[in-house]
DNA sequence: TAGATTGTTAATCGATTAACAATC
DNA sequence: TAGATTGTTAATCGATTAACAATC
């Protein structure tokens, strides 16, 4: 588990910006779909627009990983998309557990999307006496206190938090003590993790906010 | 694309990085729940802690747009949550609508979070007619042909997109022609919009493989 | 006053872009 | 070959941090 110098599988750690990180998502995105479309090959200049980046940014951030394309071919479309899933670590299955079964827990628990992508939710947790025991979305309803066991038994590492801000926290770190490596947290409120957990928070009402500030600051002109 | 030195623009609208505002919606958060705890007034680095920031950045990022703090005493809490919401633009109420009600869907209906920082979800449509007519959280489900009159009758402006990807890009088209001016689109697919409309894109397992990334690219050692 | 804290400038740091030899 | 496109270096651009006079 814990790296060994002079291991030769992952020599270089060399750390990447976390833009690269989540651009690396946007580029398999859309390679997925250009796969779907019949695109055997691309090019950066082509990734690159279809995202509203450079041509330059497309190759220096798969540069970062190793040499994936074919100079004056591009990349091969199911070439680079093996890559990427290797890199994000997403070429495996992530079992995944969710904290709160409410509406958005419920949307979460039915969203079809996380499957492709190789993660797959195998419980979800909830202390409302009405909620534990049934069955959502073909995953059971387990009270909270099955937690601990459940994320060991599984060897989980990643979480979903759809509980009310006030409980977030605790979820938290009821997560973190039972192995769990990374969050996302749908609560609107900030998060305090040991070092060695990664967080992803997702505030639905800041997205709209972020929007608000644009509206209300377009320069009408540019 | 040059720059043309002496335009008559708006006089004041220096632009601001889109990390900035992003955390200006942070700051704002975290200033809610001082407030709620009793805390007057705080300080750059008292915010930038407990967000993980530094109190440089917290008074960097809050002095482009005015004199907010008082030297010596910091920030009085309620009057830099009244200037943060006036400059996100979140000192008004937003109505909003939504597009799809699916799991997604009706979750965000449901979400709680959105009244309190002023955005009201109107109405919402869809294309099912098992749908179409029925009431979700008290919101009229109404058919996507009639978007265009809602969205222009109540002077819509931010639009959410919880459509399958296959048809978010015309869902998109349709709000942007009924004018809209900022979505927020959770469909697994890059929208192209024309200029002067925002976008904040939300994927759900995009998320997850962020989490992925860091947890097989863990720095052991530190 | 003495201690605390801001707003702002200059210095540092990091990320993006441009350019081009190498390659197919 | 000629045209296309990569990977990489150097140059540019932008964002963060450190430092400090001004202020309460």
């Amino acid at each position: 588990m814990s790296a060994s110098p002079d291991k030769n599988e992952e020599p270089v750690d060399l750390q990447v910006p976390k833009a690269v990180v989540s651009r690396l998502s946007l580029y398999l995105r859309e390679l997925q779909h250009l796969v779907r479309d019949g695109h055997e090959t691309t090019s950066s200049s082509q990734l690159g627009s279809l995202l509203g980046f450079s041509d330059a940014q497309v190759r220096k951030d798969l540069a970062y990983f190793g040499h994936f394309g074919h100079p004056g071919i591009g990349y091969r479309s199911a070439e680079l998309i093996s890559a990427i899933r290797r890199i994000l670590g997403t070429d495996r299955d992530w079992p995944v557990v969710i904290v709160g079964t409410g509406n958005l827990g419920r949307a979460l628990l039915g969203y079809k999307g996380f499957s492709h992508q190789g993660f797959r939710i195998v419980a979800a947790f909830d202390v409302d006496p009405a909620k534990v025991g049934t069955t959502i979305e073909g995953v059971s309803v387990l009270h909270l206190n099955e937690l601990t066991d459940v994320v060991q038994q599984n060897q989980i590492k990643l979480g979903l938090i759809a509980v009310p801000a006030a409980t977030a926290q605790i979820v938290s770190d009821r997560l973190v003590a039972a192995g769990v490596e990374g969050i996302v947290n749908f609560a609107p409120v900030t998060l305090v993790l040991p070092p060695g957990v990664s967080l992803v928070g997702v505030d639905l009402a800041i997205e709209l906010e972020q929007l608000s500030f644009s509206v209300v600051n377009r320069t009408t002109g540019g």
